[in-house]
DNA sequence: TAGATTGTTAATCGATTAACAATC
DNA sequence: TAGATTGTTAATCGATTAACAATC
């Protein structure tokens, strides 16, 4: 079905599918591309032009089913399969996803964590133990993990992926504020929170610009 | 100078800016648009484009100072004004967020934090007091705040931010995972780590597509 | 049926890439 | 000077928007 599909289109996946889960929360259960157009700030051709990547999900003279076009788009995102995740950094980052609360509901499962600090190490953050460091090697060679989140500091967070990609791991949510390098057969998704934040501050200093 | 710069271009600024900063470490003091692209997996043509948006700052037959380049940059950015920041919820996320050791660095001074819950109110983070939220209004009538973080619940996160507005704050920093709505002068850029993290799961279901 | 809205093709717009004269 | 590389204009490519026939 499928054929390529633009990073573009991509990146506004998960917009739809927060605003078909809270329309949903709402009690809406039909909505035209010229509804949610409005709602997410979107042209209607375009909702339209995303959705049609995928398939024909919608009945004209009528618009989409929210919570069947929610399940399509879930389908779409890999919502319907369990992920099970490390992270590796017990730290305010590393932290803060553990215990992010909806991911769980969305199918993402935390399993371990491993840092270096010894007296973090054999504690448990919630349900999540933590584990050595030195234990991942060993730990990646029982357990098929799906992604790994890197929470090490900057300066071991090259290093750490080469050991995750040695132990089989094909998947990294990055937040190390760096650029790693990596095989083409392994996914490296940034969350470059100083990024985010500088481009605060630009629009900050250029209020005023046009 | 700048005239119109694209969303595009500015989203690249950060990544400029981390790569000058890593490459004047490594002591290197030359570049051309050419190495950069190559570092960065960008064309040397957007990178000269990019560059030139905001002023001429290479040579020909040379390319551009690396020290001077991330100090044009830096200053486009606005990281070479100190910004105070508050941040709404001493959860994990505002946690993570407050000690983030990055962001002290490139100016931001965080001089408060605020939450509901009467165990936290009163204590330090760090350096950082934890007031009441309902003494909100109360501080921004006192102190001017240039970016406010809102890592609240989801449910009160609308709330909270038309209690910023009201109060003067005029840039957010949104980790709530919805999109709020805000004032044409109020600037908000989020943080949506779901949708981040669901942009990685759409990658491993979508692998070996093409 | 008439009205509404999709799916899809065509037109437009903007961003990226290529090319090259200017010049260090 | 010759070689290198910028700044900038022109060409290309891709994404967004508009239009409309199909159809619920």
């Amino acid at each position: 079905m499928a054929g390529y599909v633009s990073d573009a289109v991509i990146r506004r996946l998960p917009g739809y599918y927060r605003h078909l889960r809270e329309l949903e929360a709402a009690g809406v259960t039909q909505i035209s591309s010229q509804e949610l157009g409005k709602r997410m700030q979107l042209t209607p051709s375009q909702i339209r032009q995303d959705i049609n990547c995928f398939g024909g999900f919608g009945r004209q003279g009528y618009g989409y089913k929210v919570s069947e076009l929610k399940g399509h788009i879930g389908e779409i995102l890999g919502l319907d399969r369990l992920h099970r995740l490390i992270i590796l950094g017990a730290g305010s980052i590393g932290s803060a996803v553990a215990r992010y609360p909806t991911f769980s509901r969305e199918g993402f499962e935390t399993i371990a964590m491993f840092d270096v600090a010894p007296d973090k190490v054999g504690t448990r953050m919630g349900n999540i133990p933590i584990y050595p460091m030195e234990e991942l090697e060993n730990f990646l060679s029982g357990y098929k993990v799906d992604i790994a989140v890197l929470a090490t500091p900057t300066h071991c967070a090259q290093e750490n992926l080469d050991r995750l990609y040695a132990g089989g791991v094909r998947a990294v949510w990055n937040f190390a504020p760096t650029d790693l390098n990596h095989p083409a057969d392994m996914i490296v998704v940034n969350v470059h929170l100083s990024d985010s934040l500088q481009i605060l501050s630009y629009r900050i200093a250029h209020r005023d610009d046009g």
